[in-house]
DNA sequence: GCTGAAGACTTCAAAGCTAAACTTAGGAGC
DNA sequence: GCTCCTAAGTTTAGCTTTGAAGTCTTCAGC
């Protein structure tokens, strides 16, 4: 006997136009076409971290750890970095950061040496299993992407990479 | 003395287009369309919570409480939903729901109460209070975003908003 | 109207994060 | 060549989230 007085709200999530809906009834002010833009970016990004977040867990590594290999191999050969850097590029604290290597060390993910040549330093190094998991993870992710991108024409998709490129330059100078 | 031999990377997050160069000589399979679309959407998402953590600051809350208070105004009159029904939109697990409910009752964000027409079901109730700080928030969040959107027309942002929703009904449907 | 099962939270223990204090190495000024 | 200062990581304590187990209501079958 499902919800006899209407005063429990369905479970299920609005859809993006009963939000934006909802949205102008409660509040005056709102250009349609802005939240329509910000919503979908949020709404995308939350589906897309957690269909990155099964396919990661198939390989036996957490999203966070991916992320962490991610930014090695983008620093290009020989594969090192500082855990300062590291924790700057993913928006960690240093603190946090040396928690996740000790995990990524013992999971022989990453290699943690002292920098001889300035001992305060510390190097971060991928391993080959590192390496590999990355390329494994970056298999399934290109699927995944392909798959969410397959309604758009290579016109649309390089009209969409621009837009989005151009909100960036804003928002990162 | 900067970095005499070059072992130890800069600092600096490397830009969009050396991120996408570096996966491209990292991965020969890529397609450097779908990455430009989808590091974007990354790089972005994480900008935008970063400005809205700022704000929300201001006013007292979290980020995590503004999301409780938006899923309430969200339901419409008379503001109120179940801690389950909550937890599934925002994708957290009941038990996180219950602690975040926890201290928004303390902050008299809302108001925890019994159903009494089934005395297993919990309403959670915005307050005034709540009601106002949600409304605060959106002042602050809708100027961020017109910022952000300046440098697009309003037909470039009607192009933007419809190929967002396109990729999103695929994600969602 | 009892009994068993399902549903909706809540409680508890453990993982991961942050902020702040701490440790240690390198460099500047005297 | 000491002393002070700064920079890079680590440690510690406390908070938020998760997963699993527990509690309490409701409903279905007998």
């Amino acid at each position: 006997m499902p919800d006899s007085d209407g005063t429990t709200a369905p479970a299920n999530e609005p859809t993006l136009d009963e939000q934006i809906a909802a949205y102008q009834r409660e509040f005056a002010d709102l250009d349609p076409q802005v939240e329509q833009i910000v919503s979908a970016l949020g709404r995308l990004n939350r589906r897309m971290n957690v269909a990155y977040g099964r396919q990661t867990a198939t390989l036996g590594i957490s999203n966070a750890e991916w992320e962490v290999l991610k930014a090695l191999v983008l620093a290009g050969q020989p594969y090192r970095m500082g855990p300062g850097d590291l924790a700057k590029q993913l928006g960690l604290t240093p603190a946090a950061m040396t928690h996740r290597i000790d995990r990524m060390v013992a999971e022989e993910l990453v290699t943690r040496d002292r920098d001889e040549a300035n001992r305060v330093r510390v190097i971060v190094g991928l391993t080959d299993t590192g390496r590999q998991k990355w390329l494994d993870a970056m298999e399934l992710a290109t699927d995944f992407e392909e798959d969410l991108l397959q309604d758009l024409s290579t016109k649309e998709r390089g009209i969409l990479g621009e837009l989005l490129t151009r909100l960036l330059v804003r928002v990162e100078s």
